[in-house]
DNA sequence: CGGGTTTGACCCGCGC
DNA sequence: GCGCGGGTCAAACCCG
């Protein structure tokens, strides 16, 4: 990805941290980060909220607040809230990773749609890697190349909440109990009329501390916690639109 | 009453 | 072809 793409991403992913410095981002470890190069539909989006009322979440940061980051590292909520207007590659630098493609789960508005660098290998001996089955077969089909490309992405957070309030609405469409995993696997999907986004939450069957949620598709709208706010240039005294924030934060 | 959850049934791809 | 497992559907139910 070129740097201005990169600027871009960046800029675009500040804002969910903002949106998200209510709540208390757990333990979060990005498994893999697939993106297809070129996307079918211009997606987008920012955070996402959880429509399972029954259980807040606590925690409002998944790819899609990430932005273009594979998070390894403990960022404890404290943590997050001191660095809540830095961008993503604050924290990137302190983990000293790179970015990944694209991630599925941020908002993209269509004119800033780039195409996305071969997806990054998440150098931590946890990551794994949650290709798209048809995805998979594709690849396996392909002349022996291993690229591997889908707009789904795979992290886990060690939370008490296996729902995550990453600021979309969800809505819950399946339950499945999984092979090999004493623990069901919950399907979600975007409630937003016309966002095909979806996502699968599980706990992690070799500890159970741990959510692995996987988000398939980018969503197509911004996130419904999150409103642009504007702010004004001391110099100046124009007024810009300086990022996304949760109105209760104020 | 509308929207979300639950849960059994169904569909489909894959391996044998 | 058959069985298995993952993913989705949809009717019933729940809740505010």
């Amino acid at each position: 990805m070129c740097m201005a793409a990169a600027a871009a991403a960046a800029a675009r992913t500040v804002a969910p941290f903002d949106n998200c410095c209510r709540h208390h981002p757990p333990h979060a470890d990005v498994l893999s980060s697939m993106a297809r190069p070129h996307a079918t539909a211009p997606h987008g989006g920012g955070a996402s909220r959880s429509s399972s009322a029954t259980a807040p979440s606590s925690f409002a940061a998944p790819p899609a607040a990430f932005g273009e980051g594979v998070i390894t590292g403990d960022v404890l909520p404290h943590q997050l809230r001191q660095q809540q207007h830095l961008s993503i590659f604050d924290y990137l630098s302190d983990d000293q990773v790179r970015p990944p493609a694209a991630v599925p789960g941020a908002f993209v508005a269509p004119s800033a749609m780039a195409p996305a660098e071969p997806p990054a290998v998440v150098p931590d001996a946890a990551a794994v890697c949650y290709p798209h089955p048809r995805s998979m077969a594709t690849a396996m089909a392909g002349e022996g190349r291993a690229s591997i490309t889908t707009d789904r992405i795979a992290f886990r957070t060690r939370s008490d909440d296996e729902i995550l309030d990453d600021g979309y609405k969800w809505r819950k469409y399946g339950k499945k109990s999984v092979k090999n995993s004493p623990n069901p696997r919950n399907y979600y999907r975007c409630s937003t009329e016309g966002c095909n986004v979806k996502k699968r939450v599980e706990r992690d069957k070799n500890d159970p501390s741990y959510v692995v949620t996987t988000y398939e598709g980018i969503h197509n709208h911004v996130s419904p916690g999150t409103v642009y706010y504007a702010a004004q240039d001391a110099a100046s005294g124009r007024f810009f639109v300086a990022g996304m924030h949760h109105p209760e934060l104020y």
